[in-house]
DNA sequence: AGCAATGGTGACAACGCTGTCAGATTTGGC
DNA sequence: GCCAAATCTGACAGCGTTGTCACCATTGCT
């Protein structure tokens, strides 16, 4: 077990100054070519890796970027983590998981985590990065950050858009296309910005389509499946039930499948029913779930991308808006 | 947007010098009461949090805990992320996520990303917990780590363990004692250590029963709901079908579900099906799926707190096997 | 009173690296 | 061949923290 090699041992080996091992190894000018290669040649032989720590010290970095969430489902996690690490592959930032349990009731401690683990730049994912008062901290602390699919007060800092009003309008519209008069909605977690501009999105669609707020039923949920099934339970279980259900996440989405299956109702013939976010669930249920992809590990790479430009001292790029994808599969059909 | 508050700052504001703030910070004796109160006064007001970089440059380290896994399902790595993050709160170590595609193609792939994240120790998450050449690079390069159920070499590193094969033995016993004597069996990942220690676990149970190795039938899966879907059909297209398929993870297991349906047999009666790990998929299919529960965040936390120790210069203690669980649900019932 | 042991405090250096600056060497223009 | 400009190189300081060590103050003991 070797200790690390250091800059001075290259230095002592190749016969330099610490000073020009630096400049070789950052790349930067002023060194001649044959003394550039040599230092290379050690370095690679002592198997050298600068010491974070102590380029950190001096540029007052870490080189360390937190993503933040909020025990959302399993495959939206590993789905944002995929996305920011596809973008820091060959950067010299490392990714660090910072979930946290409700920066809604406490966004000083949310703040506070992000500062004590030195990061030097927050990925926020919802429902943290609608929070004013973590975005006026991280302000105030000088950690930079971006924010993942906001719904509100979209000009502050650099954000990855996705635009979940449309989304909302097109899984319902293909509702609609299919004949469906009579609706159920299962709403989201009523903190998440996505909940309301989903809801927003189906209204658009009804609205176009002429159908009356009085058929339009609405049920609360948390994007828990456990949520979705008791929501679904109350739409379903009455007698004048609608024809198709909008839930607005897969996991709920597969919870009024399965509270349709206990009750005989057969999917879609009797009653359609459409997810969001296209997780893994929606291909794993049966039949498996209509729903609207996101895509969300592109987002993730993109917020990345928005934050480590700004932590080069970049300047702040117009965000753009990532595109919805509806994908029908069979559990929806004809009203009948 | 304020310059982080140092132990100067605090120094000067408290009247006392440096090396007594760094005294009460790191709760060292020899400072008088009143001197201690009025410093952690002080630090609480600006704010304080310590440079970690700097710490990190002093005692060689950097407080970094890298997590490693190969594209598993992604409520493992959920779970194995939570598990590690509970032991690590309050600690002054950070999780770093550090996915790796192929360990066994690539040993000093691994090890590399290791090395350049330059994290103090390594939680190694199966199948890089059972290749050797990953251990000798990481005993080689002085990086500290612990073992996530590895299936080999037990006495190398302090490992949490599980033991695979009773509870492989475990879920096939539920299954002879329902009266099945004909069995299909859909193997994990070749690669990895779990997948041989849990067929000799079935095979413990079929040995124990009087089961003849011909009504064994044995297929090849990766792990995938897509493996899954190909060997359920090869072992349900069949006229002298098994009337149990023992899947070795709930994806799979799920896919074999699937597959029944789409064949018009009926789970369980006409074909009982029992998945492993106890996964998130276990309990949104239908039936839904009997299985074994593996506490993979308990796993995690146990290694995360074995790794702790050994970087803060404890010994090794002992390994301790963490329990199983059958967990009985509707995809299994009595032999037609 | 005298002296050791203990408690309490701060000056200083060092961790590994890079910014600053001064100085040495080479190049190019006349 | 001479001077300015460009190219190259290294000594030194300092980032924020803690280990080492020296020192002063107090206590308890002959």
């Amino acid at each position: 077990m070797n200790r690390r090699a250091t800059i001075k041992d290259i230095a002592e080996q190749a016969g330099v100054s610490a000073k020009t091992v630096s400049r070789v190894m950052n790349d930067e000018p002023y060194v001649r070519d044959d003394i550039r290669e040599r230092v290379k040649r050690v370095a690679a032989a002592l198997d050298y890796h600068p010491n974070r720590n102590a380029q950190g010290l001096i540029s007052s970095r870490t080189f360390l970027i937190g993503l933040t969430y909020e025990r959302p489902s399993p495959s939206y996690v590993v789905d944002l983590q995929r996305g920011a690490l596809e973008r820091l592959a060959g950067e010299r930032y490392r990714l660090v998981v910072l979930p946290f349990a409700d920066a809604r009731e406490d966004p000083a401690g949310l703040v506070a985590l992000l500062r004590s683990a030195m990061v030097d730049g927050a990925l926020l994912a919802p429902p943290s990065c609608d929070i004013p008062e973590v975005l006026d901290a991280l302000d105030n602390s000088g950690i930079r950050y971006a924010r993942i699919t906001p719904g509100t007060m979209l000009e502050r800092g650099s954000c990855a858009l996705l635009d979940e009003r449309a989304a909302g309008r097109a899984i319902a519209e293909h509702l609609v296309q299919l004949g469906h008069r009579r609706f159920g909605v299962i709403l989201g977690h009523p903190g998440h910005a996505a909940t309301s501009a989903r809801l927003a999105g189906y209204r658009d669609a009804f609205a176009a389509a002429g159908i009356a707020p009085d058929d339009i039923r609405i049920e609360r949920g948390d994007f828990t499946f456990h949520s979705g099934e008791a929501a679904a339970h109350r739409l379903l279980a009455r007698t004048d039930r609608p024809t198709a259900i909008l839930a607005q996440n897969d996991d709920m989405g597969a919870a009024a499948l399965s509270v349709a299956r206990a009750l005989g109702l057969a999917v879609p013939d009797a009653v359609s029913i459409a997810g969001f976010d296209d997780a893994d669930i929606a291909r794993l249920c049966w039949p498996q779930l209509t729903t609207v992809e996101q895509p969300v590990a592109a987002i993730a790479a993109d917020a990345t991308d928005r934050l480590l430009k700004q932590l080069e001292g970049g300047e702040l790029a117009a965000a753009i808006t990532h595109p919805h994808r509806v994908i029908v599969r069979g559990s929806t059909g004809p009203a009948a």
